[in-house]
DNA sequence: CATAAGTATAGACTATGCTCTATACTTTGT
DNA sequence: ACAAAGTATAGAGCATAGTCTATACTTATG
């Protein structure tokens, strides 16, 4: 597919797709025997690597931490064991994160009823 | 205290605490009848304030979103049910990051899986 | 009492993650 | 064939959240 069927299918602008294709977290090939252009082919294994960017975006991982979290995930070229160091901290990371969310949560519950007490 | 001491019991750098101020999201007071400075003195509500920042933050509230909390919770001067309909939202928000944790939790532990067969 | 350390303010600078614009080339539809 | 739409590349611009520097004043210490 080319980079408008992907934009469609993941929902992220052209402009971001060509972004993360500049930081090299994916990569589409241009088919340079058959076409006199340079546009470029994404398989649906860039769907998938996109779809998990956005997911660990969602959970506050910055884009470096992702590029490496897709090469050790589809590459595994990178099986040093500072990778699967940085991996186990990542994981309590987020543990640690669970505990704040839930902290935060309650705050926010906290916070609502507080706000519905006044009005009443 | 002063802006050190707050530094120092937040762990925040007295330059990101007079960012704050500046924001509106703590204020310190100058005791102008006594002082011939116009050094600020931050009480220990100030220090309350900054670990919500510190938290909220953590879970990826940004300082727009956590100066609206801070403003519900110690002056709730905004009882709009805007407000309240804000904070809701936010609830949901964050029951959905929770299943992206968990989601991201299970990712990064296939990877780690996988970085220790390769090795083996 | 001189000097080092602390404080205030304003503004410049940085990093991250986009987002948009300009330019140029290619393909598609009528 | 010609206009409209799609694509590529480079680079400018922007928002958020700091971080640092310069300047100037105040306070504390040997």
């Amino acid at each position: 597919m080319l980079i408008n069927e992907l934009s469609k299918k993941t929902g992220l602008s052209i402009h971001t797709i060509r972004y993360y294709e500049n930081l090299g977290m994916i990569e589409g090939l241009s088919n340079e025997k058959v076409k006199s252009n340079n546009y470029k082919h994404y398989n649906d294994n860039v769907v998938e690597r996109l779809e998990i960017i956005i997911e660990a975006k969602e959970v506050g991982f910055t884009l470096a931490e992702i590029k490496k979290i897709l090469t050790a995930w589809f590459e595994s070229i990178d099986s040093k064991p500072e990778t699967l160091e940085l991996f186990q901290a990542k994981i309590k990371e987020i543990d640690d994160k669970l505990k704040y969310f839930k902290q935060t949560k309650k705050l926010l519950e906290k916070v609502c009823e507080k706000l519905q007490n006044d009005e009443s």
